[in-house]
Formats: structure tokens, sequence, C-alpha cells
DNA sequence: GCAGCGCCTACGTGCGTAGT
DNA sequence: ACTACGCACGTAGGCGCTGC
């Protein structure tokens, strides 16, 4: 199959294609090197002196949706300096010394793995015709490290599971760069305080109102400023407010129906029937189920005319009348769940108080 | 001195399995 | 479903021997 000159696969300098042959399982591509001279990885210096040659195989980023494959003929030297020194030559701009793939695909691959983890990498590689297991996009990403940061200064600290309710960790994250840096072991004061005292570049530390990153964030860093962190400030704000609007919930039921009707009927709302008495949707349809039950119509196009469950109206047949909601006496799930998130906001004010106490001392 | 050949070691890779 | 681990396999790269 012939290939333009355009759309081929970009060529590293020093490579000269001999042969582009497309089957079904993709592109391979025969080469071989064209320089005269290779340097010696020992001494530095080049030699001219070839020992042998063979072939290496290298898989490389696809092309038009098909995998690439070198066959790639390099040649071993000896070194004109080093005394019994061989080499082989290097391959700069397609692969590193013993690679398998060349630097552009690994960097691909990585990337893919970087963002999904080692099998959906692999998966999503392999979609693009770069095909690779999930052992390798792991390696790949283990081979990448992490790039060093500068010292952090601002760090948020708190508590995650490696297993929910058996095993917890510490986290640690550069606010500045949103980065986590490091995870520690479990969630007492000493690792955090141990290392605290070996980041002494740190001068703030976010953290929740828990008493040993307190203590740790005390003596690991007794200089820097302690602030309680954004989601844990959100989270008591919130919690007071769903409070405060359900000590209120009755007033703020009448006052809600004053204003529907003050702005439905013109009138200022001051005056106001009673809720059982107002339009009430629910009861219109008991009512038109019930006429077209008289009327003889099945259960089933009743429902289906009034958009209702079969059973609502079976139920409405059956009882043969309107039967309005009656709440059940008693507090209801929601009200008992609010009581108890109200306990724990007192708590927390508390809490709150002391800690405000301690960063203050 | 150089080129060709073969052997050996270490590395890269994929697969099966166990653990979470 | 995912990762870690061990293992087997293929091969890149290094080295030595041999013939010209």
């Amino acid at each position: 199959m012939q290939i333009s000159n355009s759309s081929r696969p970009s060529v590293p300098d020093g490579v000269h294609v001999d042969d582009l042959t497309l089957d079904p399982w993709g592109l391979l591509i025969t080469a071989h090197t064209t320089t005269v001279d290779a340097t010696c990885p020992s001494c530095g210096r080049s030699s001219t002196r070839m020992h042998s040659a063979y072939w290496r195989t290298l898989k490389d980023l696809p092309w038009q949706d098909r995998a690439v494959t070198w066959r790639l003929k390099v040649r071993r030297f000896r070194c004109s300096h080093c005394p019994g020194r061989i080499f082989s030559e290097r391959v700069p701009g397609l692969a590193a010394r013993k690679a398998r793939r060349s630097e552009r695909l690994a960097e691909a691959q990585t990337d893919i793995g970087m963002v999904l983890g080692g099998e959906p990498g692999a998966r999503l590689s392999r979609r693009l015709a770069m095909p690779v297991s999930g052992d390798t996009v792991l390696r790949l990403i283990r081979h990448r490290g992490i790039n060093s940061s500068p010292p952090p200064r601002v760090v948020g600290i708190d508590d995650w599971a490696w297993r929910r309710g058996r095993t917890y960790g510490t986290i640690v994250c550069d606010l500045e760069r949103r980065r986590v840096i490091d995870l520690l072991p479990g969630r007492s004061s000493a690792p955090v305080r141990d290392w605290l005292a070996a980041h002494p570049s740190v001068t703030v530390i976010s953290r929740d109102r828990s008493g040993p990153y307190a203590e740790a964030a005390r003596t690991g860093a007794p200089t820097a400023t302690q602030v309680a962190d954004r989601w844990h400030l959100l989270v008591n704000a919130s919690e007071a407010l769903r409070g405060i609007v359900e000590r209120h919930q009755s007033e703020i039921r009448v006052v809600a129906h004053r204003l529907v009707h003050a702005s439905s009927d013109g009138h200022d709302g001051t005056e106001s029937a009673p809720t059982s008495e107002l339009h009430n949707p629910r009861r219109d349809r008991c009512e038109t189920a019930l006429r077209f039950h008289g009327e003889g119509m099945p259960t089933k196009e009743i429902a289906r005319r009034i958009r209702a469950s079969r059973n609502a109206v079976r139920h409405w047949v059956r009882t043969g009348r309107f039967m309005p909601y009656r709440r059940a006496p008693g507090p209801s799930r929601l009200d008992r769940h609010l009581s108890f998130v109200e306990t724990r906001w007192q708590e927390g004010e508390r809490s709150a108080t002391v800690l405000h106490r301690e960063l203050r001392a």
C-alpha cells in the first residue's frame, strides 16, 4: 500500500525508512540508522568501529488508527578508547536504552494512566491502537515518579479511610498547588507532629477540629498559624442554618402561605383559610377517578387518564371517598434526624468555642 | 585490527492469581 | 473491578571467541 510522504509518521533524525507495510494489524516500519559513528556511553567519545548489528522492535504512537511497530536495524560498536568495551548505538528521539516502546508512546500511555489508572488506562490505550497491559501502565506511572515541588507553605491536614470504618490514615495536601504531598499512617498526633517538624517551611495549617491534629500542629509547628478548613466551616454553617429553619418551620409555612395567596388573589394575605379547605389537587384527582369509576371505566384506564398509579386508583375506588392526608402522630423521621443534627451542632459549637480559645491562647 | 557469531545477563512485558 | 505480586518469556545489550 502506498503512503504519501506528507501523511507518513514522523521519522527521527539519523533514521532512514526502508519500507512501510500496512496490514490489518497495523503499520510496520522497517528502517536503519544512518550515522557513521556512535558515542560510547562509558567515555563519551565516538567510535566508527562497527562490531555487529541486530534488529530492534519498537512500538510507537498509532498512525490513522493503526498500531505502529518499528523494525529498526541498529549496530554495535567497539570503543576505540575503552579496552574491550562494546556498546550499542542509541536512537535519540525514538526510544530510550532497552526500551520496547518509543518515548512519545510511553509518554502518552503514562498520561492516560495518570488520569485513569492501570487497567482502565490500558483499555483506553488499546482502544486508541496503542496496545499495552495494565501492569505496564502502572510501571510507566511509577517510572515517571513525582515531580519535585518547592517546600510547602500552606498545608491541609485531614483524615481519610484506607478501608471505611476499619483503617484510617492522614492526608497532607499542599493547598497552594492543590496537590497531595504525603500520606501518613493512622490519624493520631505523633506522625503529623513528626511530619510538621520535618517540614519547617509550613506557615499555615488548615485542619479540622479534632484534638490529635490540634495537638500535632501545636507541638510540631508551634509558630505556624492554624485555621479551620473551608469544608468544615461550610458544613457547620449549613447545619446551623438547617437547625434554625427547622426550629421555625411552622412560622415559615404560615408566612409562605400568606405570600402565595397575596400574589394570586390580590389579597394582602392577612386572612387565610385552613390548609384542608384550600385547593387540593389530590382530592380533585380522587373525585375524577370516582366519577370515571361510576361511569364503568376500568381502573387501568382511569390511572392512565388522571396520571395516577393503579394502586392509588384502586385504593380510592375501594374506600369510595377522598381520604385527606393525615400525618402520623409524633415527630417525623426528618424531624428526628434534624433534632439529632441540632444536638451535634450544639456539641460542635462548644468544640468550636474551645478551639477558638486554643487558637487565641 | 576488524567483522561476524554465539552466549549470557538484565530488563521489559504480559499473564495468572490473590487480596482488597 | 482494580492493584500487587510472582513468574515466564522475549529480547536489548554486553562480552568473548574466532576467522579474515
